[in-house]
DNA sequence: GCCAACGTTGGC
DNA sequence: GCCAACGTTGGC
């Protein structure tokens, strides 16, 4: 079953700009359990929104999808990493990452303040007050109503 | 820079 | 296992 999901990126850390020159990246740093364990689901082909947070404004910047499923953040191994694990070993890893690939970037950005005023984006979980999750589950349903308002293909 | 809403840590 | 203190995220 193919699933759709939402991450949240700093544009002054990693933009969808970036991800448009690299093609494809590690999403690697993500060092909370409930993020982690979404990042365990994802399927290969899974879709995903990518979402610029802490930014001005801060909105949907364009799509990724999923092009591989998790595996150990080499972060965690290296002490020199902001993301270093001193618990983890490669024996006994703790966090894990999937691999992003470019898909569009957004026609229309749209911004956190356009989103809250969908009505039929009720209940997602990027709106929900206090939401600090950087990977999030998206349902089909909403997903369809973003890509519109972006400006996205429907067929990726 | 402020602060709400978390998640994590560590003393007990 | 409880919970206070602390740290982080991220909108504003």
């Amino acid at each position: 079953m193919k699933r759709a999901w939402l991450v949240k990126s700093e544009p002054e850390g990693y933009a969808i700009d970036q991800l448009a020159r690299d093609g494809k990246t590690r999403w690697t740093g993500v060092r909370n359990y409930l993020a982690r364990n979404l990042m365990r689901e994802m399927a290969v082909g899974d879709l995903v929104l990518f979402y610029h947070s802490n930014a001005e404004p801060s909105g949907i910047a364009g799509l990724a999808r999923v092009s591989a499923i998790a595996a150990p953040d080499e972060t965690q191994f290296d002490p020199k990493s902001d993301y270093f694990e001193p618990r983890a070993s490669r024996a006994k890893p703790i966090w894990d990452c999937v691999e992003l690939a470019f898909v569009a970037k957004a026609k229309t950005f749209v911004p956190l303040d356009v989103l809250r005023r969908v009505p039929e984006l009720d209940g997602m979980e990027l709106l929900r007050k206090g939401s600090r999750l950087s990977v999030q589950p998206v349902t089909p349903a909403h997903l369809a109503i973003v890509r519109k308002l972006a400006g996205l293909p429907a067929k990726a």
